[in-house]
DNA sequence: ACCATAAGGGAACTGAGTGCCGCATGGAAG
DNA sequence: CTTCCATGCGGCACTCAGTTCCCTTATGGT
């Protein structure tokens, strides 16, 4: 999480696809102003009639510009909803990609996704009313999981690359990217669903630790230069009567008595 | 695994959704042929001009069909490369649904995947022309990741439902369910990739067992009904040698010599 | 013979997405 | 200042997916 906070100079520019025409000059941070005003006409439209029930000749004659417009900047309808997505996926490849191969694979792809987290959580407002539309249009939930998909392709991609000597690399990369895809939607819907409201980044943390915990190559809650330097195994016949179980499993611990401490 | 072979009256007769008009006398086993030269003609032209390249027009032509009637059997364009979707749906749910309280959880939506990689062993050849086609048109991947969310929708209530009690049930739920189906995903395409040569169902368990070794609550590799009396826990210090930990290994599960029996 | 039901066929319509062309702006070169 | 080119925008027309409405036909029961 470290390496989420306050990374200047990280940021990609605006090269991303999807961007529509560039205007005027040709310096770093222009305002594309009439995609906002699409997007701002269309979710206002999507309010009041409903997604479908709102035409794209609508958007563009309250944005007051021509309907071949909004096709320059949006390839369909749908995507006016998710306006800066090639952006987001941008930014979390360019995030992979400037990952070192001493850190834990694992992490760094949690990291990502907390990458995705911010930029729902910086506009947490738009993040609602985006969550209600696709949350009952079967059109934008459709989209919704091309979208998705495209992060966990990322996520997937980068440990296939640093999972390239295990055994079964492929399969481990697709199943703790879909793992970490489940958890932080699960996190990130609920805080959806409360309206922007609790905090999601201790949610998205308690759950990305879930899956951390079970697919990390470091074992522990703890990060690699904390980590113990003792493993607890215990044995037990299942027979046993609890108290034995218990008291054998102190000894254990204790590292002295009739455990079964190898050093 | 035993619950997949051989189920005789466990098949959803047609109540289905996206079936089309129930055809003839009022039969149990009556057979759609109007839809099924649709799919045929779909896939011949599909085949020939590829996705995009092809107009419903061409296929009810190829068919010998009014056009209409080609939207009363698939609501869309898309839905004629996955005919038997809304079934598949439906046994997996019914699958499901007739669960037991007693048995593995993870074990069950296991089986549920096995269910459905079934249902694309059973016809090798539809199968790697419909992952021919996937792959390279996109609206059919889009379409392709509604329909596998359906199956992971199906996976994850069933779970939400099972870890009711657990504190965390419903993000592990949701977690168990996308590895389930990813790990389901990444054997079926390395299968359909191969051609449809390679066998299946070893590799699928394979993947299954994967993930089922990480996240069920039976730990080792073995079923509830085959489930050894004994439960071995080894404790071993970091630092040890190799050979030092093998041994104590050894001698824990011989139940004898010094190890941490407790019986 | 009559009607009820259900399936197929077909014309016409809406709306998304695309191709093409013309217009305007704005900066650079003559 | 004019010419030229590049770029963004608007508009028209077109294709095609999907829907609505209505008609025809077959079957089966009374």
């Amino acid at each position: 999480m470290e390496a989420l906070s306050h990374r200047p100079g990280c940021y990609v520019p605006r090269m991303s696809a999807s961007q529509g025409p560039r205007s005027g000059a040709g310096g770093t941070a222009d305002k594309p102003a009439m995609r906002d005003a699409l997007v701002e006409a269309a979710f206002q439209l999507f309010a009041e009639r409903g997604f479908d029930g709102t035409t794209v000749d609508d958007i563009v004659g309250l944005a007051g510009v021509g309907r071949r417009s909004f096709f320059r900047y949006f390839p369909a309808k749908e995507d006016v909803v998710f306006p800066d997505h090639e952006r987001c996926v941008a930014d979390m490849t360019a995030f992979l990609r400037a990952s070192g191969d001493a850190d834990d694979p694992v992490e760094r792809v949690c990291d990502a996704a907390r990458l995705v987290l911010r930029m729902y959580a910086d506009n947490p407002g738009f993040s609602v009313r985006r969550y209600r539309l696709t949350k009952q249009v079967p059109g934008l939930r459709a989209h919704e999981l091309s979208v998705v998909w495209r992060y966990e392709r990322a996520l997937a991609d980068h440990l296939r690359q640093r999972y390239a000597a295990r055994p079964d690399g492929r399969l481990r990369a697709d199943v703790v990217a879909a793992a970490v895809v489940a958890a932080h939607n699960h996190a990130l819907r609920s805080w959806l669903r409360s309206g922007g409201r609790d905090d999601v980044t201790a949610d998205v943390d308690a759950a990305l630790e879930y899956v951390r915990a079970a697919w990390s190559d470091t074992p522990g809650g703890e990060r690699p230069d904390t980590e113990p330097e003792d493993v607890v195994v215990i044995v037990s016949r299942r027979s046993a009567p609890l108290w034995k179980v218990v008291r054998s499993v102190e000894t254990a611990l204790d590292g002295t008595g009739p455990g079964a401490s190898t050093d």
